[in-house]
DNA sequence: TTCATCTATTTCGTATACGAACAAACTCAC
DNA sequence: GTGAGTTTGTTCGTATACGAAATAGATGAA
């Protein structure tokens, strides 16, 4: 006779206080913001990428990353390059120390990550996964069909 | 030889697509962002609570909540009252018609919820609530303590 | 009483994020 | 080619959120 838990409440939460320790602690450790950093990892894994690709892998809106990327480019962290053919097209590379600071970084982003889910097993992380890809994947459309 | 998931990344994903559908939602019927909405849910339920209980209720700042504050009373939606005996404390109450604005949209948030629940089932449910709160719980700490 | 200290909230400065509106570059049908 | 419409990114105005510092009230020890 257990309710069933408030998704979205518990979503909200557990973001918020993640969302929370890790820009604190970046901002100390690097004095990037989580969405910085962000941009850094992604683009070490593949640079080149446009940055409206950067924004949605992100899930950004591109206004908001271009004044980000400004930032990052003022702290000499990313360059902006042209895409050879397109003239509208803004590729995003790393510059300076950036892989230096990723490289410290993702180790630690690994451990989180393992202690977080420890308390699980596989078949339970199994879940989570399946839990939160469904979330992102169908929460605009629920929310967006509801009656008014 | 599954990889674990990517906890971190996978529940920004998953808060971001919901909180932006239900954000974009909120302030299409009734022209508040979920944070406002969480303050009137909040106090729909307990009347008369502190500025610092419903900041902490809802994790937000002080500082955050009582500017966000000021733009609802200026809708004439929130009453900020004083604590009887204790000058500095400030007491949050409904006004205007924040109650018919409830209740209007707290029976399409439990819809919303019972629809991302769905697809698993009780036991399922279970592990993404534990899961859930642990992250909530935990988050700080572990990302605190971790190495430098 | 009175001064130091603690607590609750506000103010201040800055970063982040959104959507709308815009500009520039491209594509395609003709 | 030319003009309509699309795509890509930037700019603009506003709201949100944070942390640090300031304010105002409460409490307690001397």
């Amino acid at each position: 006779m257990t309710r069933p838990p408030k998704v979205f409440f518990l979503v909200h939460k557990a973001h918020t206080a993640l969302i929370r320790a890790v820009d604190r602690r970046s901002r100390r450790d690097a004095g990037l913001s989580m969405t910085q950093q962000g941009v850094l990892f992604l683009l070490e894994r593949q640079e080149g990428l446009t940055l409206g690709e950067v924004a949605d892998a992100l899930s950004l809106g591109k206004s908001s990353l271009s004044g980000l990327i400004d930032r990052m480019e003022e702290r000499g962290l990313v360059r902006r390059g042209s895409g050879e053919g397109d003239g509208r097209i803004v590729r995003l590379f790393l510059a300076g120390d950036a892989r230096a600071l990723v490289a410290k970084s993702r180790p630690m982003v690994s451990g989180w990550n393992a202690t977080l889910l420890a308390p699980f097993d596989a078949a339970e992380q199994k879940v989570i996964a399946r839990f939160l890809t469904h979330v992102a994947e169908y929460a605009e459309e629920i929310v967006e069909e509801g009656a008014t």
